[in-house]
DNA sequence: CGTCGCTTTGACGGTGCTCAAAGGCTGTGG
DNA sequence: CCACAGCCTTTGAGCACCGTCAAAGCGACG
C-alpha cells in the first residue's frame, strides 16, 4: 500500500480492509496546482476540504511590511484544512511554493467519514493533534535553539514524517525548497540560512545538492538536533484498547 | 453570566440555556494548584480533562540544557487537555506558575458533551481550532517581528483573551508573571525582556506595576504590534446557519 | 531587620541582519 | 549552439539586536 493518507493514518488507528478501501477511493488525485500558487487564501472560506497526494505546500502569514513567515509544511497524507469549516475566515494563507497534487473532498464526505467511519474519523482527529503538536516543536526550536540546531531539527523532522509516508529512504529525500523558503521558515535571512547550512555541510551533518537532502550519520544529526520524535505520536495506536 | 467556560464558548456556539445550565454544573472548582507546581508532566497519559477555571497556567517544554520555552498561556475557561487521550504520552509539560484553580472533568463527562449536546461539541472543537491559530500567531511574532513588537503583540492578545473571559476591562488586567517567565515565552533573555519593556514603558505603549498591565491607549499598541484579531476567531458564530 | 527573589544596570561579545555584488544554474530565444 | 535573462546561491563588510556575565537596587515577607 503505497497511498500516502493510508500510510500515515496507519499510525493514529488501526484500520481495517474496509477503512483502507474508503481512503483509497477518496484520495484520487484531482488537479495539480502549479508553483507559487495558493490553494487558500487569509481572509476566505473553502467550501472543500483539500488533501495533498504529492509535493509540497505550506502554511503561511504575511505581515504588512511584506515579510513572510511559514508556519507548517504540508507533505502527501497532510490536509490543509480539516475542520476550517468550522471557523469563519482562514487566518492564514496555504500555498504552494513548488507544485503539488492536491485532492478537493467535498465537506460532505469528511462529515460522512467522522460519523460512519469511527477508526478512520480516530486519525483524522489523531493527525490534527500531530499537527498542533508539531506547531509547538517549531516554537520550542525557534526560541530556544540556534539557528544551526533548528535547521538541523527541521531536517530531522521531514525526514521521518517523509518516511512515515513511503516518501523519504534511510538518509535522504527530495526537498525542492530556496533557501529563501527555508529563511522564512525558520525565521532567519538568507544571508544567515545560506552560512547554516555550510556549517552543517562543514561538520558533515548535511548535504543537499540537486535538490536533493542526505544525511550521511543520521544518528549524529538527531543528536546534534537534540530531536526527539515523541511529539510527532507515530506510535500512538500502539496504545489502543484492543 | 460569569462563568469564564461559558463566557468564551459563546464565542463559537449559538448555546441554549440548557447548553449553559451543563458548563455551570461540570465548571465547579475542585481543586486549587499552587504556585510553580506542574499539573501535567511531559511522558505521563492523563486520566482527566483539566478544566483552568481561575488564575494562569502555560504550556512549557524543558531542553535537554534546562532551556524552557513556553509555547501557550492557559486562562480561566481553556482545556490543558481536551483531546490528549487520543494521544499516547504528553509531548510537553502544563504548569501553573502562578497558582490557579482547576476543574478536574473525567473523560467519560467530555464525551457525553461531545456525543449528547452538539452545540457544546462545535463550541469545544472551535477552541481547539482557536488554540492552534494562537500557536501559529506566536510563531509568526517569534519569526518576525522584533522584541517589542512580539512583546506588545502578546500584550494585546492576553488584554483581548481577558476582556472576553470578563477578566480584564477596557485596557489594564492582571497578569502575575515574573520577567524570566516571560522571557521564557518570547525567546528573549531576561535582560532583553527588561530592556524591551523600558523602551515600551518609554513610548507610553505599556505600564506594568504591582502585577498589572495597564495600556494607556489600546489602539495605539494595537497598530503598533500590527495586531490582527482575526486569528482568535471570536466572531465566529455570526456566521452559522440560523 | 534580614533574606530571598525579582528587577535593573553596565560592559562586552556574538549571532544573525543588511547592503551590495559576484558567481552559478537553467531555460529560452536567436 | 550560443547569448542572455532571471533566479538562486555564495561572499564580504559592517552593524544591530540580543545574549552573557556580573553586580547592584528594590520589595515583599517572615
Amino acid at each position: 500500500m503505497s497511498n500516502p493518507l493510508i500510510r500515515k493514518l496507519e499510525h493514529g488507528a488501526l484500520l481495517t480492509d474496509e477503512d483502507r478501501a474508503v481512503l483509497e477511493a477518496i484520495s484520487r488525485v484531482s488537479r495539480r496546482v502549479p508553483t507559487n500558487h495558493d490553494i487558500i487564501t487569509e481572509g476566505t472560506r473553502p467550501a472543500a476540504v483539500n488533501l495533498i497526494m504529492g509535493g509540497f505546500a505550506c502554511r503561511y502569514k504575511l505581515l504588512p511590511d511584506g515579510q513572510r513567515q511559514i508556519t507548517a509544511f504540508l507533505v502527501p497524507g497532510d490536509f490543509c484544512d480539516l475542520h476550517v469549516t468550522l471557523l469563519g475566515e482562514m487566518d492564514h494563507t496555504i500555498g504552494t511554493g513548488w507544485g503539488c497534487d492536491i485532492v478537493e473532498i467535498p465537506r460532505a464526505t469528511i462529515d460522512e467519514l467522522l460519523q460512519n467511519h469511527p477508526r478512520i474519523a480516530r486519525a483524522l482527529r489523531w493527525s490534527t493533534l500531530v499537527d498542533e503538536a508539531t506547531l509547538r516543536t517549531w516554537l520550542v526550536s525557534m526560541g530556544q535553539r540556534s539557528a544551526s540546531k533548528q535547521l538541523a531539527h527541521l531536517v530531522c523532522e521531514l525526514l521521518l514524517r517523509l518516511q512515515t509516508v513511503g516518501l523519504a529512504d534511510a538518509d535522504s529525500f527530495d526537498f525542492p525548497l530556496s533557501q529563501v523558503d527555508l529563511g522564512d521558515t525558520l525565521g532567519l535571512s538568507v544571508v544567515h540560512v545560506n552560512r547554516t547550512l555550510q556549517e552543517l555541510r562543514g561538520l558533515n551533518l548535511i548535504s543537499w545538492k540537486h535538490k536533493r537532502v542526505h544525511i550521511p550519520d543520521v544518528e549524529r544529526l538527531k543528536s546534534f538536533a537534540d530531536f526527539e520524535p515523541r511529539y510527532l505520536h507515530l506510535d500512538d495506536c500502539r496504545d489502543l484498547p484492543a
